[in-house]
RNA sequence: GGCGACGUGGCGAAGUGGGAACGCUGCGGUCUGCAAAACCGCCAUGAGCCGGUUCGAUUCCGGCCGUCGCCUCCA
């Protein structure tokens, strides 16, 4: 059995760039500084958007447990094509469409009750900085305007593709694009076109921000030039990722991020499509499963997987959660006519199992293997309370431990003590417990099909009926 | 075609050069008036396929097959 502490080891997370699993460090000031990629505003987001917003809110739980101060930063873009386009179909103004769907978004976000990352910066309140930016790269020749654009200078910038593991010479297959000096330069400023109705002015003209500097001029602004996580999904390593990495490591002449975290793609019914009918939104997810199913399926499986999305999975994932609450109901049962004394084995393994926990997210940010450890807490305190129950203090310690796990996956409210039942099935669930004591089985079997109409269960116990939601 | 990730029991999902965690499901049992919960026990001689290294490979190396993402292509 291990006797490690929790925080014996050092978090560890794998990093696109190196292939490797990297030790995480700190900033000089020992903040752990974490950008992450949000979603482009030009609808309600989807489940798979929701991935990394719910890996990398959790990973900020976790990294805050082991007492680091951890800044966490994740932008919302709000220009971009997609949305020109819906706003014209929906006959709106972009604005307008833009700010609709932020407020979703983060109505949505809010909740899976992981509460929001720290900054949340969007493209419209930060020309300024990216003009700067731009000036910046044209100005040490990565750059250069034309015909009312500016475009970055590929093959300049000598790591260009060393995060997606590409070669600036295999990739020359497209034909050079009119205005670009190479077929893979890329847009950092894209001059005003008639059909968009929004442009912001800037010293190569009307217009607007290419596709990925916005997320460089953010993460500066927020985190400067260089931080230690820079996240997202992996469909955007390239080219959204590497063209960051030109733009601010061009710019700056440091490296953008110590460790690239790209988390896996989900998949929706089978092969991932963009069919319509391929898309579950996050809303309608959270309104058929509940937050504590939706947040513990993305955490049962590791991020760096992908992941099938689907009604057996979430059922399955919807028994566990319950297993979960079931845990916390024996305690309060317990701890309402406890025992004495100690149980050998629920000590140990609390210590055990916290150690096994967080060695599990210290690695990679294991969250299955965390669950693993939880249950192995469930098991103990499961057996502690059916054998020889243990004195209060302990029951309450195993709580503590069992709660601050949980705590730690954005899941404590499993444990949040029992629901209070409303005061009708209450009373109906002692008028059988009436019936049942006078062995009226037949009284007290309607009653219990008749609060199970109401939707909950009567479990009887040595302390008496338990009363829970079904 | 290029780059990358990956193929483990009915399902999900881990660790590991030498007895294949954990969860769900299923089966048997205990408890219970019944039920639920919980507890006890059982369920992969084999880890996509084929080779190689090794005393020994699921675990390392090579090849093949397959899945997925990005790019390319096409539009």
């Amino acid at each position: 059995m291990s006797t490690a502490s929790a925080v014996d080891g050092e978090p560890r997370l794998y990093s696109t760039l190196s292939h490797r699993v990297e030790p995480l460090t700190t900033g000089p000031d020992g903040i752990v500084r974490i950008y992450v990629c949000g979603p482009t505003v030009y609808g309600p987001i989807h489940v798979g958007n929701a991935r990394p917003f719910v890996v990398f809110s959790v990973l900020k739980r976790y990294l805050t447990r082991r007492g680091y101060a951890v800044r966490f930063v994740s932008n919302v873009t709000d220009i971009n094509d997609k949305i020109y386009v819906a706003a014209q179909r929906e006959g709106v103004p972009s604005a307008e469409l833009a700010a609709r769907y932020l407020n979703e978004y983060v109505t949505d976000t809010n909740r899976l009750g992981l509460g929001r990352p720290d900054v949340e910066p969007t493209v419209t309140g930060h020309m300024a900085e990216i003009i700067a930016l731009i000036a910046r790269l044209i100005a040490v020749e990565l750059a250069y305007p034309s015909a009312g654009d500016v475009y970055f200078r590929v093959d300049r910038f000598p790591g260009y593709g060393k995060l997606s593991g590409r070669r600036l010479d295999e990739m020359l297959v497209t034909e050079p694009g009119g205005a670009k000096e190479h077929p893979l330069d890329f847009a950092l400023w894209k001059g005003h076109k008639p059909d968009e109705d929004t442009s912001w002015d800037s010293p190569w003209g009307p217009g607007r921000p290419g596709w990925h500097i916005e997320c460089s001029a953010m993460a500066q602004a927020a985190l400067g030039p260089s931080f230690e996580i820079h996240g997202g999904g992996i469909d955007l390593a390239f080219p959204h990722h590497e063209n960051e990495i030109a733009q601010s490591e061009g710019a700056n002449g440091v490296p953008m991020a110590g460790i690239w975290a790209h988390n896996e793609m989900l998949e929706l019914g089978g092969k991932m499509s963009k069919s319509e009918g391929n898309i579950v939104l996050l809303r309608d997810a959270l309104d058929r499963w509940g937050r504590d199913v939706l947040v513990a399926f993305f955490l049962r499986t590791h991020y760096r997987s992908k992941l099938p999305f689907g009604d057996a999975a979430l059922e399955d994932t919807g028994r566990q959660v319950e297993t979960i609450r079931n845990a916390a109901r024996t305690l309060d049962r317990a701890e309402s006519v406890p025992g004495e004394g100690i149980n050998r084995t629920l000590a140990d393994t609390l210590v055990a199992a916290r150690s096994d926990f967080f060695d599990a997210l210290d690695d990679d940010f294991h969250t299955p293997r965390a669950f693993a450890a939880l249950f192995e807490v469930i098991h103990a305190i499961n057996r502690a309370v059916e054998g020889g129950r243990p004195g209060v203090a302990q029951l309450q310690a195993a709580r503590a431990e069992f709660v601050g796990l949980l705590d730690v996956l954005g899941l404590a409210d499993l444990a949040a003590g029992p629901p209070v039942a409303p005061a009708e099935i209450v009373a109906l669930a002692a008028e059988r417990e009436v019936a049942r004591v006078a062995r009226d089985f037949v009284r007290a079997d309607a009653l219990r099909a008749e609060i199970e109409s109401l939707g909950y269960d009567v479990r009887d116990t040595p302390e008496g009926p338990q009363v829970t939601p079904r």
